[in-house]
DNA sequence: GCCGTTTTCGGCCCGACTGTTTTCAGTCG
């Protein structure tokens, strides 16, 4: 049972004790030892199995959590989940999910009418009956059927890709807006998730409501969700939310910090605060006492009134950055200009849209100075991948690429070659060898077992040809579930063979993700960020995935494409000492 | 249920908005 699947258990026995009306501290806590397990690098499973005292140690896991995960990897079950799932059906967790419908006006239709389901919620809400309910009236019953179609809808939450053109053309259109002085878009988007559930606009403004009169001109809005005084939500058709707030200006930085989250964060934060005598919310830092206001304009005075420094907000996960920050260890993260090569990409010769040579020129467009070029091997036969003969002269017409263009920009010889079902490349080892750089990769076979998957990617990175390994997990954003695969065992084995991970920056990809980012780092072990380009406006993802390395605290010593060629080229195959950083 | 540079018991972040109410509970972020 992976980490995902024993925070998913937590989560649901969170959600059916809140529908009872369960003590919120003790909800919040299997909340976030959920949250801690998913976040975790090392599984809980071979924790168990090693030594389960071990589990307490890790912070936000106590005693419960811990004999819980015990019970759960040993029986398959928790046994108060199981006495909960006798009393309540699973199925009223989707009464939850509708918008305005929290756990206890659900419970109230639960024990009143007995409804379990969004049909049944559906069928009591159009014969009237549900306005009867008390603590209910006509417009909750609107609000409700409303609620079903947008749940029913199964709206996902979107790719930062599409949230930031979004964002993008949220900004363009309060431009105009006179009355907006100061302008950020906070939240997860800030924050680089990967995913978004809405977006946050905050504004400095005197006149609010003709910020609201303009925000609600955005094109595209469905429906008014809510309007007061400072804030402001709206839905757009597909399902989408934003929201707005204004704010004055001394309290622009305590509503960033505020709006920008994470919540856990957050949590973290006030209480420092309240240690402290202070108060925090979004209008700013008071004393407790006398209300006093001390800090507010910048997040930089926010965090600085408590004795903290401006956290990176894609650190702001209440992970690891407290720890950082007291110890003094907050990273400097990558930015996007410390990239100067791209190791993942594609031509016309397999499932590409541009030749080399037009990849090249974007690549110098975009400032980079080196690019190789990876086609698929011959096992991806859809892509009409290249084999032995394919390959070398494809490689010959970059040596003769090179030899014309000089040393300014560099193309590698590569090829992302597959790594068989059976196990085995797809190439042979005397056409890798001639290689610059080889991306390894599984198309085929992503359902096989465990060990199975686990042992191909091992012996593709014995294999002395191979550079890196590419997607290696395999997942794709609300699409597809991660390869079953032991990555500890992967990481153990990139480790001693001297091997890199990939970081694809494809925004439907982002694998390795920010934790598994993070726990690569621990290992020693460089991550490469790759466009994975198939054509030349796909150079541009890089962003994407320098925004996912950020989040995992990788710096640019932590990213091998930071390097020039000839400083990577000496990294390949030089193994990872435990305690030794990559220089 | 978790946790401790005040604490092993007694706390646990805080405010905006809505709807159903006559002063506030529920929901959300």
């Amino acid at each position: 049972m992976n980490n995902a699947q024993i925070a998913g258990t937590f989560e649901q026995l969170a959600d059916l004790l809140e529908f009872q009306g369960a003590n919120p501290f003790r909800l919040r806590a299997y909340r976030n030892g959920a949250r801690t397990i998913r976040d975790h690098s090392e599984s809980i499973e071979s924790i168990v199995a090693d030594d389960p005292s071990r589990l307490t140690e890790i912070d936000g896991i106590g005693k419960g959590v811990a004999e819980k995960c015990v019970a759960l990897i040993e029986t398959g079950e928790i046994a108060q989940l199981k006495e909960l799932l006798d009393e309540v059906p699973k199925s009223v967790l989707a009464l939850l999910r509708i918008p305005g419908l929290g756990p206890k006006k659900a419970a109230i239709l639960f024990r009143e009418m007995q409804i379990t389901t969004l049909e049944q919620l559906q069928a009591a809400c159009e014969a009237g009956k549900v306005r009867e309910l008390k603590g209910f009236a006509k417009k909750t019953e609107e609000l409700i059927l409303q609620g079903i179609s947008i749940a029913a809808a199964a709206n996902e939450r979107i790719f930062w890709a599409l949230g930031d053109e979004i964002a993008t053309a949220m900004r363009e259109h309060l431009r105009p807006c006179k009355a907006i002085s100061q302008l950020e878009l906070a939240g997860s988007y800030r924050r680089g998730k990967e995913t978004l559930g809405d977006l946050d606009v905050l504004v400095v403004a005197t006149d609010p409501q003709t910020v609201m009169n303009h925000f609600g001109e955005f094109p595209d809005i469905e429906q008014t969700i809510g309007r007061g005084e400072t804030k402001m939500s709206v839905r757009l058709s597909n399902g989408f939310q934003i929201d707005l707030r204004v704010v004055p200006e001394e309290s622009f930085g305590a509503a960033l910090q505020y709006f920008t989250g994470s919540k856990d964060h957050n949590v973290v934060v006030r209480s420092r605060a309240k240690q402290r005598g202070l108060k925090i919310n979004e209008w700013g830092v008071f004393n407790a006492t006398t209300d006093e206001y001390i800090a507010g304009a910048t997040e930089k005075d926010v965090y600085a009134a408590l004795d903290m420094p401006l956290f990176p907000p894609e650190l702001r996960e209440a992970r690891r950055e407290f720890d950082l920050a007291a110890e003094g260890e907050l990273p400097r993260l990558i930015e996007i200009q410390d990239v100067c090569g791209d190791l993942h990409m594609h031509t016309t010769e397999t499932d590409g849209k541009a030749t080399i040579l037009e990849m090249m020129a974007a690549a110098r467009a975009q400032g980079l100075s080196y690019i190789a070029i990876t086609d698929h091997s011959q096992r991806v036969t859809m892509a009409h991948g290249l084999d032995a003969d394919r390959l070398r002269r494809q490689w010959e017409e970059i040596d003769d690429l090179n030899q014309r263009h000089g040393k300014a920009f560099t193309v590698l010889k590569g090829i992302e070659c597959d790594i068989l079902e059976a196990g085995g490349m797809d190439l042979q080892d005397d056409v890798l060898s001639e290689a610059d750089w080889v991306v390894a990769s599984i198309h085929y076979g992503q359902k096989q077992p465990r060990s199975q998957i686990t042992e191909r990617i091992v012996n593709a990175l014995k294999n002395p040809y191979v550079s890196c390994i590419a997607h290696p997990t395999g997942r794709l954003l609300n699409r597809r579930e991660p390869y079953d695969v032991d990555i500890e065992a992967v990481f153990e084995a990139a480790k001693t063979h001297g091997k890199m991970l990939e970081l694809n920056a494809n925004p439907m990809r982002l694998d390795l993700n920010d934790v598994l980012c993070a726990a690569a780092k621990k290992y020693g072990i460089p991550i490469v960020i790759s466009s994975d380009a198939h054509s030349t406006d796909g150079l541009a993802v890089m962003r994407y995935g320098v925004l996912q390395a950020r989040r995992a605290g990788l710096t640019s010593s932590d990213v091998a494409n930071t390097r020039t060629w000839s400083q990577l080229h000496k990294l390949i195959g030089k193994p990872v000492d435990q305690d030794d950083q990559v220089v």
